[in-house]
RNA sequence: GGGGGCGUAGUUCAGUUGGUUAGAACGCCGGCCUGUCACGCCGGAGGUCGCGGGUUCGAGUCCCGUCGCUCCCGCCA
């Protein structure tokens, strides 16, 4: 007999008298001591084995031994079940298979979970990553995205990009993220680094002509994880050359809208709104605003500047959330502790009831007018925010998030997508007392800034783009340098001495010294993007085979020792013996 | 690096004020059962209460330390 003629999820009355076989995992087994039922699971669903003594004594003696998750052949006919004994919660649920014969294909020890457990411990679930991910919502996550990566594919070829490998072992990079770095075997002491982002060699592709590039890109950082942050991520990484604002942000809303109309059946509508991120700061206190909801950000500082309340005249900014609702004290303490957790000080406060009386503890600091000009209206809360104008942002922008959550004004069937831009283009570092690149050292500045961009680089802009989709960055992206001595010049403000822009980005300058044409491109992520898909909060039920929180895989033991002979090959020698192994 | 939460049977959990032999459900093993679909019924096995120390006549329970997992802050050009 053949392997299968049909997949598990799909006999239907329309096959009723057909003589098939099915293959699949055992998901259930109910013995009647003479009727034995088996429901037998692939990823397509499950259909119910009906094992007759009478009619297939064979089998029947077998099916004693069945147990779940064993994998089974089983022949016989599919027949309409009794009205009676449709099963209407089940998509096959108006036949069965009438078994013939059966094999135990594969035996199965007993298990360490329960496919339909929840809450199972997540290192248990990664040990056996192989079992957890026959559960039906791993796999639609994981089939989600293959279907996504698809998608991109298809558009990007029928956009006429061109899909080139970049190496993963390339040149170490000490800004930004911390590296994997890979020793050589050929070259003691000498190290390669996992890409953090094929940005550089993107770019080159640009300087060599190919003027469309594409990549689904695995990049690696090692830095400490989250529930929505792992070490290797993928990408879809772009790049094209004589590059245009309104192609590209088309081309990615136009992506964007085939995998949400093919994998959820959803219009998204396009174009995206955009927003600078000066005006998603002033509004939202975020530069990922979700705009699902208001609860915009209101300004105070003006109003508050001469009151009596110290804290409040003498601040950089004073903000505040208007909610309504009539907060009660305990509330209004559990709020402040969100907004401690972020930098406030404290969270000042005026509520009014129902019944129109105010409750506050700064209510007498303020004057009649100031308390006008709030205008706050019955049944509602206003909260503030009295700090340098980045604490308040920080402060009130997640406590908008936590109230919209806690208040239930967060619709999940709801995909608002934002491009913001006009991103500044350096941000101070305290620790290093130098300016940072808040993209990447390749953004250009756009065309106002070019002149004098390191005159003031506080105020200066970058050429540069997010893509945000109910408050989550998908990714980013920018319009790069293809000036040599443009690219010197940021350099400069980013302190790079001229010996180090030499021995660390001299290739790159000597390429963009060759005719580099003007280029620029996105990256976006693709985990990120099937969480949002799947509705899934973890990040690593997106992922096949993920590592824990510490970097550490459960089912494997990576990482792991290697023998001496590999660490002197390597020219290696350890400070200490490994720890926890 | 820092903070919160959790850690009891294979799994998910309960376990009173510190008090006899640490329980339940699912799973596992054995038996019965011909229309179940979370099948049912009867019986059984299964525990270093994460680990170490302390307080106490007595610790799963209280204290100290430590390890692991998880969530968050830092970090993530």
């Amino acid at each position: 007999m053949s392997w299968r003629d049909l997949m598990c999820g799909e006999p239907r009355p329309s096959h009723v008298g057909q003589e098939l076989t099915l293959s699949g995992w055992t998901a259930r087994r109910r013995d009647h001591g003479g009727l034995v039922f088996v429901d037998l699971r692939d990823h397509t669903g499950t259909t119910q084995l009906v094992i007759n003594p009478e009619r297939a004594p064979e089998a029947a003696e077998r099916a004693k031994e069945i147990r779940n998750e064993f994998v089974l052949r089983a022949r016989g006919a599919i027949v309409a079940r009794d009205p009676e004994t449709v099963n209407e919660a089940m998509p096959t649920g108006e036949v069965e298979l009438q078994v013939d014969e059966v094999e135990i294909v594969s035996r199965s020890t007993p298990l360490p979970f329960q496919l339909d457990e929840e809450g199972v411990d997540e290192t248990l679930r990664l040990r056996y990553r192989w079992l957890d991910l026959r559960r039906p919502k791993l796999q639609r996550n994981l089939r989600l995205r293959a279907q996504m990566v698809g998608i991109i594919r298809r558009e990007m070829q029928e956009a006429g990009f061109l899909d080139i490998q970049t190496p993963i072992l390339f040149k170490p990079t000490p800004e930004g993220a911390r590296d994997f770095v890979v020793p050589s075997r050929l070259h003691n002491g000498r190290f390669f680094a996992l890409p953090q982002s094929p940005q550089i060699l993107k770019q080159l592709t640009m300087v060599a002509g190919f003027d469309r590039y594409y990549q689904i890109a695995v990049c690696f950082r090692d830095e400490d994880l989250r529930a929505d942050r792992v070490q290797e991520i993928t990408q879809l990484d772009l790049e094209m050359s004589f590059p245009d604002r309104e192609i590209l942000f088309e081309l990615i809303e136009r992506t964007f809208a085939a995998i949400w109309r093919e994998c959820l059946g959803v219009e998204i509508e396009t174009p995206f709104p955009r927003m600078s991120y000066e005006e998603a700061d002033r509004r939202f206190g975020s530069d990922k605003p979700d705009t699902r909801f208001g609860l915009e950000l209101e300004d105070a500082t003006e109003l508050t500047r001469g009151s009596d309340l110290g804290v409040f005249a003498n601040a950089e900014a004073v903000r505040f959330l208007r909610v309504p609702r009539a907060y009660s004290r305990p509330e209004l303490a559990a709020l402040e502790e969100v907004a401690k957790e972020r930098g406030a000080k404290g969270l000042a406060y005026l509520v009014q009831d129902e019944q129109g009386e105010i409750r506050s503890p700064i209510a007498k600091f303020l004057s009649e007018d100031e308390l006008d000009a709030l205008q706050i209206a019955p049944a509602e809360s206003l909260l503030f925010c009295a700090d340098a104008w980045a604490t308040t942002s920080t402060v009130l922008g997640h406590l908008r998030l936590h109230i919209a959550r806690e208040l239930g004004l967060v619709d999940d069937e709801v995909f608002t997508f934002l491009w913001v831009d006009a991103f500044p283009l350096f941000e101070w570092d305290e620790d290093e007392q130098r300016w940072n690149a808040v993209h990447h050292p390749f953004t250009r500045p756009t065309a106002e800034w070019q002149e004098r961009f390191d005159e003031e680089p506080a105020a200066a802009l970058a050429e540069a783009y997010d893509l945000i989709v109910n408050g989550n960055e998908l990714g980013g992206g920018s319009f790069r340098i293809h000036e040599p001595d443009l690219q010197a010049r940021v350099f400069d403000t980013l302190s790079l001495s001229a010996e180090e822009q030499r021995s660390k980005f001299g290739f790159l300058l000597d390429a963009l010294a060759m005719g580099a044409p003007p280029h620029g491109g996105i990256a976006l992520g693709i985990d990120r993007t099937v969480m949002v898909l799947a509705g899934e909060p973890n990040l690593r039920d997106v992922i096949a085979f993920p590592k824990n929180q510490a970097g550490l895989d459960p089912m494997s033991g990576a990482p792991s020792e290697v023998t001496a002979k590999q660490l002197d090959e390597l020219g290696i020698r350890l400070v200490e013996p490994p720890t926890g192994a």
